[in-house]
RNA sequence: GGCGCCGUACCCAAGUGGUAAGGGGGAGGUCUGCAAAACCUUCAUGCAUCGGUUCAAUUCCGAUCGGCGCCUCCA
């Protein structure tokens, strides 16, 4: 079965044709780095994760580019518009490269944490200036700009197909309906290519270019970049879905405008984490992060998990109960892997799976193949580990062929009693003992008092023929 | 105003024109000194509501109610 993507641009399910066989060029928009990145932030990365991940699984090379916004933001609209990095810089009193470079370290430190992949290039917007503008010296020679109030602004009456990614038609957009009109542009839907004057005061970071000293238009990033490193064409462009109508079709615009050639063959686009009462978005409320979770006990892999749970095109509803269902089920696919580790000498390699093993690991691929359906994929990593007929090795095996792809860390992950705190070890390690004399001499009383003493310290015991073994609940006493 | 998404059991969440995956959780059981773990059984004649199309709809169409997103550089 070929893999098949839902592309935005036909908003349909595709069968996926590289440009190149074997190879796949793939940009993800990156982060902005002027703030932690949130719970919701997170989730087009392991999106992105998991089908470079399956793509590489179907023997693909993948070129998977990633870009980092260092510069131009606005706040939100109840600043009017002030530049978000400059406000940060201002609020930490730090330079806004500084700033960047922070935030950008934090980015990496809670993906490398989500086990998401570091992507083949990472590349941030201000060491792309020279490229961004040579991108607009060929839109202006091609007739696609016109100057006005000081910027260069991209003339979207110049290219017909504007809008298709969207599907927005010119003539019924609504123009000036939430936000205020820029009086420089001939139509609403135009937007600046070089900014040289600007309704935002204290922009930090200015480059000398043709129209002037200034900064670049906000979509000139991933059109620049993308195209250097993979190319005037490429596979798939990835990013959120909020993207569609303003910046993605903008990109698409100016890429197109300026090559003459198809920019992008497949547009994949996330939905987003719902979060009910808990908002966490850009106004109000308490931002979750990574650290949040790992503040409250989780593994972030639980996290991870958790999304997998839901298919990357439906939006997924976040709360504590659902992430505690993760983190119970994640730790129920460990147990089972420990299990089979236990059993099995070594995980039998994929091409050498029985006809059982062989059918789940078939049943597993096919589900991803449609669109990356991580719900259905999960289920069926569930239906192999739960599988009778299929021998230890090749359930481990097959497993962890799964989790190549679902990236939970399945075949690294040990108990962890080596990580608890030596003193804690050794109190513990003292009452197992006096209750194992306990339980010798049937003094039961005892044994369960101490039992009583342990949990309460926030250990469970788990006695076997062969010894009492412990290790931390779940929750962090 | 425009564009788009969703409403499936206690929770999260797949899915299909032919009769509801998976996980969490609950209940019962086996095992165990007691537990835990493991294993077994079980928990929606039902998929927001009301109409329509159809031999057949949760799945298609329409309406209604409810929730959400984007239209600003939020992923």
């Amino acid at each position: 079965m070929p893999l098949k993507l839902f592309n935005t641009l036909g908003r349909e399910l595709q069968e996926f044709r590289p440009l190149v066989p074997g190879k796949v060029g793939l940009y993800g928009c990156g982060p902005t780095v002027y703030k932690y990145a949130h719970l919701g932030n997170m989730r087009p990365y392991v999106v992105h994760d998991v089908l470079v991940r399956f793509l590489r699984s179907l023997g693909y090379e993948v070129t998977h580019v990633m870009n980092v916004t260092d510069v131009g933001h606005l706040s939100d609209d109840a600043d009017e518009g002030e530049d978000k990095m400059v406000k940060s810089a201002e609020e930490l009193h730090k330079g806004v490269l500084e700033i960047a470079a922070f935030y950008t370290e934090a980015f990496f430190r809670d993906t490398q944490r989500l086990n998401v992949a570091r992507p083949t290039v990472v590349c941030p917007a201000t060491a792309h200036i020279p490229e961004m503008i040579e991108l607009v010296r060929r839109l202006e020679a091609k007739g696609y700009t016109y100057s006005a109030g000081g910027n260069l602004y991209f003339d979207v009456s110049k290219f017909p197909r504007y809008g298709e990614l969207a599907r927005i038609d010119l003539d019924e957009l609504k123009a000036g309906a939430r936000v205020e009109l820029d009086p420089n542009k001939k139509h609403h839907a135009d937007f600046v290519l070089w900014f040289t004057k600007s309704k935002f005061e204290g922009q930090a970071l200015t480059w000398d270019s043709p129209w002037g000293r200034g900064y670049p238009g906000w979509h000139l990033e991933c059109s620049a970049m993308s195209m250097k490193y993979l190319g005037e064409s490429f596979d798939i462009h990835a990013g959120g879905i909020e993207h569609i109508p303003i910046h993605h079709t903008n990109e698409i615009a100016q890429s197109e405008a300026a090559t003459g050639k198809k920019w992008v063959n497949y547009w994949i686009h996330n939905e987003w984490l719902t979060l009910g009462k808990l908002k966490m978005s850009k106004s109000s409320g308490e931002t979750l992060t990574v650290q949040t979770l790992v503040d409250r006990g989780y593994d972030p892999l639980d996290y991870r998990y958790f999304l997998l749970g839901s298919h990357y095109r439906s939006q997924a509803a976040f709360t504590w109960e659902a992430l505690d269902g993760a983190r119970a089920a994640l730790a129920g696919l460990r147990e089972r892997v420990l299990a089979l580790r236990d059993k099995a000498a070594a995980p039998v390699p994929a091409d050498a799976l029985g006809a059982a093993a062989k059918a789940r690991l078939d049943a597993f691929r096919a589900a991803m193949e449609d669109d990356l359906s991580t719900p259905r994929a999960l289920a069926e990593l569930w239906g192999l580990l739960k599988d009778g007929a299929v021998p230890p090795g090749e359930a481990l095996g097959a497993a962890l062929e799964m989790d190549a792809v679902l990236g939970l860390a399945l075949a690294s992950f040990e108990r962890k009693a080596a990580a608890v705190d030596p003193a804690l070890a050794a109190k513990v390690d003292a009452l197992v003992a006096a209750r194992a004399e306990a339980k010798k001499a049937k003094d039961f009383a005892r044994a369960d008092a101490l039992r009583a003493e342990i949990a309460g310290l926030g250990v469970e015991l788990r006695d076997s023929p062969s010894g009492t073994t412990w290790t931390l609940s779940g929750r962090a006493p």
